[in-house]
DNA sequence: CGGGTGCTTGAGTAACGTCAATTTCGGTGG
DNA sequence: CCACCGAAATTGACGTTACTCAAGCACCCG
C-alpha cells in the first residue's frame, strides 16, 4: 500500500561475517571486549547457515552446550508444562542472546523456535566460560546479560500479574518499539516477527482478545496495522494505556486519557 | 493444637558464623569452592545483625553493590510499576541468593523486603567478581545461580499466563514444600513466611480468591491450614491440581481428579 | 481493653475466555 | 497469473472465572 517499506529488512545484509564488521556490535557481546581481544572471542563463535521458519534451535530438556546470538530474523522461547500448556517466555531480536537459562541444570529449560528466516552465531558456553575467566570485562558483560534476562522476565511478571489485557498489549508494542530503536531502526513503524497467536500466548491472553484489541487501538487512532506491519500513530497514548497514571513522554504536549 | 512444632524454627541456630560450619553450605555458594579456597570467599562476606520484619535490604533503583544470601527467615522481592502497582516476583528462603537482577543496570530492579526476622550474608559483588575470575568453579556456580533465577521466573510466567487460580496456589505450595525438603525440613508441614496478601500478589490473584482457595482445599482434605501453619495432607492431589493431566508422583497408588 | 491488621465469607459484576461462523492471507501448483 | 487450500485472523454471542465491594470475625500489639 505505502511506498515505504518497514525498516526491518534493512538490517539483514549489514551483519558482516565477523564481530568487528557486524552491525549489531554495539548491542551484542563485543562492547565489553577490547579490540585486541576480539579475535579470541571470534575464534570460538560458529556461524551457521540461516535457519528456516519453524525450525528449532534447541528444545526444552536438550543438553546445554551453547548460547546463541541472533544476527537477523527472530526467535521465540517457550516453556511447556506437563499438561502440554505452552507459555512463550520471550522473543529475541537481532543482537540479543538466547539460551542463558540452560546453565543451571545443564539442560535447556525452554524450547527456542525460529519465527522467520534467521541467522545466529553459536557460542559454545564452555569455551565462553574459559574466555570470561581471562577477560574480566567479558565476564562482567555476561553477568549483565544474565541480569538483563532476569529483569525482562520480571517486567513480564508485572505485566501478567497486574495489568489489563489492553495494558499488556500496549506495553508489549512499546517494548518492541524501543528495541527496534536501539538497533537504529524506526520506533514508529516495524514488522512483527511473530503471529497474533504468539502474542496472545506470550501475554497470557486469548488470540481473540488480541485481535479485538488491535481493532480497538486502530479505531482509536493509536496505531495502524496491516497484518504484521505496525505503525504507531500515537506512542504517547499507547504509553498511557500501558501504564495507567504514569507520566509518559509526550511528543506534542498532549495528555491522553484512557480510551473506552 | 498439635505438639509437633513446624520445622522451620529448627534451622535458625544451625547456621554457624562461617561458611564451613553453616548448615546451608550445600544449598548456598560454597559447594563449588574447594575447601582450600573457602577462606577467600569468607573474607569478602559480611554478616550483619538480623533484620526485622518489614525492613528493606535494598530498594528498586538503589545502586547495586552486593548480593545477599539468606541465612534464616525470608525475603520477598517486588517490582513497582510507574502507576504504583506492585508485583512480588519471588520469595527467598535460607540458602537462596537475593539481588542478582541488579547487575545489568548497576541498580536494583526490585525492592527486597524482610518477611520475618531474617539474617543475611552480604556479598559485595565487585569482590565476588574478582574472586570468580580466579576460581573457575565459583564462576560457573554463579552462572548457575543466575540461570536458576531465570528458570524460576519463567516457571512463574507459565503459572501466571496459563493456569487457573487453583493451579497457581497448588503449584506455589508444592514449590515451597520442595524447597523446604531440599533444606532437610519437612515437606509435609511448614510455616508460610508470607501473608495471604503477599501470596495473592505474587500469584496475580486477589486476596479473597486466595482465601477462598485455602478454604476449598481444606474442605477437600488436601491440606490443613491454621493461619500460616500448613500441613499437606494429600500432596498427590495437590500435584494433580497444579498440573492438570500430569502424572504426579503418588504415594498410595491413588489417582485424584479435579475437585469441584 | 481498644484499635488495627489480616483473614474469611457473601453477593454482584466485569473482564476475559470459549465456541462458532466467516473472512483474509500466504503459499503452492496448475 | 490465477485458482485453490489451509492456516491465521477477525467478529459476534455467550459463559465463566476471578475481581470488586462490603460486612464480619480473629488475632496481635500496645
Amino acid at each position: 500500500m505505502s511506498e515505504i517499506r518497514p525498516a526491518v529488512v534493512m538490517l539483514h545484509r549489514q551483519t558482516g561475517s565477523n564481530c568487528a564488521e557486524c552491525a549489531l556490535n554495539p548491542v551484542c557481546l563485543p562492547p565489553a571486549v577490547a579490540d585486541a581481544d576480539l579475535d579470541q572471542l571470534e575464534s570460538i563463535i560458529e556461524r551457521r547457515r540461516p535457519l528456516t521458519r519453524g525450525s528449532q534451535l534447541f528444545q526444552q530438556g536438550d543438553t546445554f552446550n551453547a548460547v546463541y546470538a541472533v544476527r537477523s530474523g527472530g526467535i521465540k522461547t517457550s516453556l511447556t508444562g506437563p499438561d502440554g500448556a505452552e507459555q512463550i517466555t520471550g522473543f529475541y531480536l537481532p543482537g540479543e542472546i538466547v539460551g542463558l537459562d540452560g546453565v543451571a541444570e545443564g539442560r535447556h529449560g525452554v524450547t527456542a523456535t525460529v519465527l522467520e528466516s534467521t541467522a545466529v552465531c553459536t557460542i559454545p558456553f564452555s569455551h565462553l566460560e574459559t574466555l570470561t575467566g581471562k577477560l574480566p570485562g567479558l565476564q562482567h558483560h555476561l553477568f549483565t546479560l544474565f541480569s538483563r534476562e532476569i529483569q525482562a522476565d520480571q517486567q513480564l511478571l508485572l505485566l501478567l500479574g497486574k495489568r489489563s489485557a489492553e495494558a499488556r498489549l500496549a506495553a508489549f508494542l512499546l517494548s518492541l518499539s524501543a528495541r527496534y530503536q536501539r538497533r537504529g531502526l524506526s520506533d514508529r513503524r516495524f514488522l512483527l516477527p511473530m503471529s497474533r497467536t504468539d502474542i496472545g500466548n506470550h501475554l497470557g491472553l486469548a488470540i481473540e482478545t488480541v485481535s479485538r484489541l488491535f481493532t480497538r487501538l486502530q479505531q482509536n487512532g493509536v496505531l495502524a496495522a496491516e497484518g504484521k506491519d505496525i505503525t504507531l500513530l500515537d506512542p504517547a497514548a499507547l504509553c498511557q494505556l500501558a501504564e495507567p497514571a504514569a507520566e509518559c513522554a509526550d511528543e506534542a504536549g498532549k495528555r491522553v486519557r484512557h480510551l473506552s
